[in-house]
DNA sequence: GAGCACTGC
C-alpha cells in the first residue's frame, strides 16, 4: 500500500523511526487536523518509510523523488539527537541549510526534542538554566507529562509581561486541546482564568511575588519557571532571589531541619516537597545565573530563528543621537532596491517618530507615482490602541509598510511581515538619582544584547536584513547588556515588598546585582517617613503590611491611609488610580490645540489632581446616565465609553485602566476595614490631604519665575502638560520630578506653604 | 515658550 504524503510528514515519520518524538503544532497551515490523524495512522501502521511515498523507485536512485527521499533521510539521520543535544528546529530548512524553494517548508514548522533527556536533567538538577529561545510553551507540557503535577501540584511560569502570559497560556491550551482555565490557565492583574483544576499556570513575576506574601513557600508549585530572565526587570531579579530562598527553605522543611515559624508560616498545612527551579534566558551567556545559583547546570536550546544578515555603516558616528536624515536615506534605499518585505525602524520616542514620518512623507511626494507605494506607520505605547492596531494590518497590495517604533517593538509586540530592521543604535532610558529624588530620561547607546534582539525582529518569518546605522567597531564598543533595572530605579516599592516577605536585612540581601548603598538608604528613609517602617527599620504594623499589599507605589498607598483620616478617601482613590496610568490626555500633534481646548473644560485652577478627578467623575456620570437610559449591555458600554473619550480627547484605554485600578484598590481598602467617605465639595480638605501625602515633593516659586524643589534644592520647571503650566502658583506639591531637556515637575496641585509645616509634623510621630 | 522609553501590581 502506498500513501500520498508530503515531505514534512515524511520527515516526521523518518524521525519517529529514530525514536525522536515530534510535536506538530496546530497552527501550521500545512499540518491540518486531518493530516495529524493521517500521521498517527502512519506511525502506527508502517514500518518502512519507503512504503509511503508514491513514485519512489528504490531501483532508480537518480529519479527526482528518490533523490529527494534520500536527502530527507540524510537530514533525519544527521540531526544530532542521539548525542543527547536538545534540539528545536524551526522551520526545518533553517536548521539544516536547505533552500526554501527546494523544500516548500515555508510555513511548516515542528519541534523536535529529546524530551526524555530534558526531563532527566530536570529530575537530576533542582536548578536548571536554559538558554536560547522557543520553549515557553513546550517545556511546561513536558513537565506535566512527566508527572510533575501529581497530587494537585502546579507548574508556575512567570513572564515579564501580561501579553506574554496570556498568549502562551492560550497556545498551550490549544496544543493540549483543553479549554483555557482548565488544565492550563493564566493569571494577570485584572484577569484570572485559573481554576482549581489548573496545573499549568502562566502569570507575571510581580503577581507571583504577591502570592508569596500569602504562601511564603509557594507550596502549591512543584516547579517554577522564570521566563525571559535575561531582561532583568526588577520583578524577575527579586523573584530569582526569593525563589532561591524558597527552594532552600522547602528542602529544609522536607528534611525536617527547618525551624518552624519564620518563613514557614502560612504554608497552609500543605505537604511540603522540594521545589524545582528553571530559569530561561534568551541571552547566550548564562554565567550570571549559573554563578548566582552556585554553579547550576546550563543547557542550550537552539531557537527558532531565520538567518538575518547584518549590515553596518562605514561612516563613523560622532555622537549618539539619531540622525533622522540617515534613517530616511536607509528607508528609501530598502524601499527602492530590496525585495518585498516590511521595514521596522527603532527610534527613541514620539517626537523622533513623528519627524521621521513627516520626512518620509515629504520625500515620497518627490518620487514618481509607481515608486510611492510606501506606507509609514507609527507605534509607541502612548499611542491610542485604535492607531496602534494599524501596524498589525498587512499593507495594501503592492505597498510596503515602514513601521516607526520605540522599544515597544523590541519585546512587547511582534509585527507581522517585517523582513528589514533599521537600528540607529540608540535608546531612551530612565534612571533614578536617589540623592535628588529625580528621574532622568536620556538617549544613550543601546547594548549589544539589545542590538541583537532588534536584528532578530527581521528573521521571524523568513531570512531578513538588519541595517545598523553605526560601524562594526562601534558595535564592539557597546556594553554587553543593558544595566539591570534594579540598579537604576526607586527601590522603595521593592524594599517594602521584601520587608513584608520577612527579609529584614536589606543590605545583606542576596541580590544578583546589588543596588547602591545610597539607593537603599534613600528608600528606607522614605518608607520610614511614610510610616511603613518603624524607627529600627522593621515593618510597621499594620500600616506597613497594608501598604505592601496595595498594588501601588508606597507614596500612593500612604496617601490613601492619610485620606482615610482626612475623610476624602473616595477622592484619593480616584486620584491615585488616575495617577497610576500614563497619558490620560493623548493627542497627535495636529490636533493639539483642539485637545487643549477640550482639556480646559476639565481643568481646575488648583491643579492636575483636581482636573483628573473631574475627568473621572464626568466620565462616570455620563456612563451611568447612558446605561440607565438605554439599559445597555456590556458591549454597548464599551462603545459609549470610547465615544465619550473620543469627544473629550481622553485616551480610552488609559481611562479604562484607571477605572479597573479604582475598583481594585477600593476593594483593597475596604478589606483593610476603611470606610470610603467623600469630602463632598470641600476641596480644601482634599488639597490639604494632598499636601500631607506628597509633602516630600513640594516646590516653591522663586523670584525669576522658576521653582525650587524643596527636598533637593534643584531648580525646576512646570511641565507643559500640567494645567498649571501657564499660571505661576507660589507653592505646589508634585508627583514626579523628571529631567529631559530641562528639570520638569509633573502632576501638580497648588497648596498653601503653611500646610507643609503641618504635614511634616503629622509624620513626626 | 513648550513635551512624556517600556513594563508590572
Amino acid at each position: 500500500m502506498v500513501l500520498s504524503l508530503g515531505q514534512p510528514l515524511l520527515m516526521l515519520v523518518l524521525l519517529e523511526k529514530r525514536n525522536i518524538r515530534c510535536i506538530v503544532r496546530k497552527e501550521s497551515r500545512i499540518v491540518t487536523a486531518k493530516k495529524q490523524k493521517l500521521f498517527s495512522e502512519i506511525k502506527n501502521n508502517f514500518r518502512n518509510a519507503e512504503d509511503i511515498w508514491p513514485g519512489h523507485d528504490k531501483q532508480n536512485p537518480k529519479s527526482p523523488v528518490a533523490s529527494r527521499f534520500s536527502m530527507m533521510q540524510k537530514i533525519a539521520e544527521s540531526l544530532p539527537i542521539a548525542s543527547g543535544a536538545i534540539y528545536f528546529t524551526y522551520p526545518i530548512h533553517n536548521g539544516i541549510s536547505m533552500s526554501v524553494e527546494e523544500t516548500n517548508y515555508d510555513s511548516f514548522f515542528f519541534l523536535i526534542t529529546a524530551e526524555k533527556r530534558l526531563i532527566e536533567e530536570i529530575q537530576k538538577n533542582d536548578i536548571l538554566i536554559i538558554t536560547g529561545s522557543g520553549k515557553t510553551t513546550q517545556l511546561p507540557q513536558f513537565l506535566f507529562n512527566a508527572g510533575f503535577c501529581r497530587e494537585g501540584k502546579m507548574i508556575g511560569i512567570s513572564q515579564p509581561r501580561c501579553i506574554a502570559a496570556v498568549t502562551a497560556a492560550k497556545k498551550v491550551a490549544e496544543e493540549c486541546d483543553v479549554q483555557l482555565g482548565q488544565r492550563v490557565g493564566y493569571s494577570i492583574r485584572f484577569d484570572n482564568t485559573t481554576s482549581s483544576s489548573t496545573r499549568l499556570k502562566y502569570t507575571t513575576g510581580d503577581l507571583l511575588l504577591r502570592e508569596a506574601l500569602v504562601d511564603p513557600l509557594l507550596s502549591r508549585y512543584s516547579v517554577i519557571i522564570v521566563d525571559e530572565a535575561h531582561e532583568r526587570t526588577v520583578h524577575t531579579d527579586v523573584l530569582l532571589a526569593l525563589l532561591k530562598k524558597v527552594q532552600l527553605d522547602r528542602s529544609k522543611a522536607v528534611n525536617g531541619t527547618s525551624e518552624i515559624g519564620g518563613v514557614l508560616r502560612g504554608c497552609q498545612g500543605r505537604k511540603v516537597s522540594p521545589l524545582k527551579l528553571i530559569i530561561m534566558s534568551a541571552s547566550l551567556d548564562a554565567r550570571v545565573f549559573c554563578e548566582y545559583y552556585g554553579g547550576a547546570k546550563a543547557l542550550h536550546v537552539q531557537g527558532r530563528q531565520f538567518p538575518v544578515e547584518i549590515l553596518y555603516t562605514v561612516r563613523p558616528v560622532t555622537d549618539y543621537y539619531v540622525d533622522a536624515a540617515l534613517v530616511v536615506i536607509t528607508i528609501f534605499q530598502i524601499h527602492l532596491k530590496e525585495k518585498p518585505g516590511d521595514i521596522l525602524v527603532f527610534l527613541t520616542g514620539q517626537d523622533e517618530i513623528e519627524s521621521v514620518k513627516r520626512l518620509v512623507q515629504e520625500r515620497l511626494e518627490h518620487l514618481p507615482e509607481d515608486k510611492r507605494k510606501l506606507l509609514p506607520l507609527a507605534i509607541f505605547s502612548a499611542l491610542p490602541s485604535e492607531q496602534q492596531r494599524r501596524v498589525f494590518a498587512p499593507a495594501p497590495i503592492g505597498f510596503r509598510k515602514v513601521v516607526l517604533a520605540t522599544n515597544i517593538a523590541e519585546t512587547s509586540i511582534t509585527i507581522p511581515g517585517i523582513r528589514y530592521v533599521i537600528d540607529p543604535g540608540c535608546v531612551k532610558v530612565r534612571t533614578y538619582d536617589p540623592s535628588k529624588g529625580m528621574d532622568t530620561l536620556v538617549v544613550v547607546p543601546a547594548s549589544k544584547a539589545q542590538a541583537r534582539q532588534r536584528s532578530g525582529r527581521a528573521g521571524r518569518e523568513g531570512p531578513g536584513k538588519c541595517f545598523r546605522l553605526y560601524s562594526e567597531r562601534e558595535f564592539e564598543k557597546l556594553e554587553d547588556s543593558t544595566k539591570p533595572e534594579i540598579k537604576r530605579c526607586n527601590l522603595s516599592n521593592v524594599i517594602l515588598q521584601l520587608k513584608a516577605l520577612g527579609y529584614d536585612d536589606i543590605f545583606g540581601f542576596d541580590f544578583i546585582d546589588k543596588p547602591s548603598r545610597g539607593a537603599i538608604v534613600k528608600a528606607l528613609e522614605e518608607l520610614h517617613l511614610f510610616g511603613a517602617l518603624t524607627d529600627d527599620c522593621k515593618l510597621e504594623k499594620p500600616a506597613g503590611d497594608q501598604m505592601a499589599r496595595l498594588p501601588l507605589d508606597p507614596v500612593y498607598s500612604r496617601a490613601l491611609i492619610l485620606a482615610n483620616q482626612f475623610n476624602c478617601l473616595e477622592e484619593m482613590l480616584i486620584t491615585v488610580a488616575m495617577l497610576s496610568v500614563e497619558s490620560i490626555f493623548y493627542h497627535s500633534r495636529e490636533r493639539r490645540e483642539e485637545a487643549r481646548t477640550s482639556r480646559n473644560h476639565f481643568a481646575s485652577v488648583e491643579g492636575d489632581h483636581l482636573t483628573y478627578l473631574s475627568v473621572y467623575r464626568e466620565s462616570n456620570e455620563f456612563f451611568l446616565e447612558k446605561i440607565k437610559a438605554e439599559n445597555s449591555k456590556a458591549e454597548v458600554d464599551k462603545k459609549i465609553m470610547r465615544e465619550w473619550c473620543k469627544d473629550n480627547f481622553v485616551n480610552s484605554s488609559s481611562l479604562k485602566h484607571a477605572r479597573h485600578t479604582y475598583r481594585q484598590i477600593r476593594r483593597n481598602v475596604e478589606q483593610m476595614g476603611f470606610n470610603v467617605s467623600s469630602c463632598g465639595n470641600d476641596m480644601l480638605e482634599y488639597r490639604r490631604c494632598l499636601a500631607a501625602s506628597f509633602f516630600l515633593k513640594a516646590a516653591q516659586r522663586q523670584m525669576d519665575g522658576t521653582y525650587r524643589a524643596l527636598e533637593s534644592g534643584e531648580t525646576v520647571h512646570i511641565h507643559p502638560t500640567s494645567v498649571l503650566f501657564r499660571s505661576n502658583p507660589e507653592c505646589v506639591i508634585f508627583n514626579e520630578l523628571m529631567q529631559t531637556s530641562k528639570k520638569y515637575i509633573k502632576n501638580l496641585t497648588r497648596i498653601d506653604p503653611l500646610w507643609l509645616a503641618g504635614s511634616s509634623s503629622l509624620q513626626n510621630r
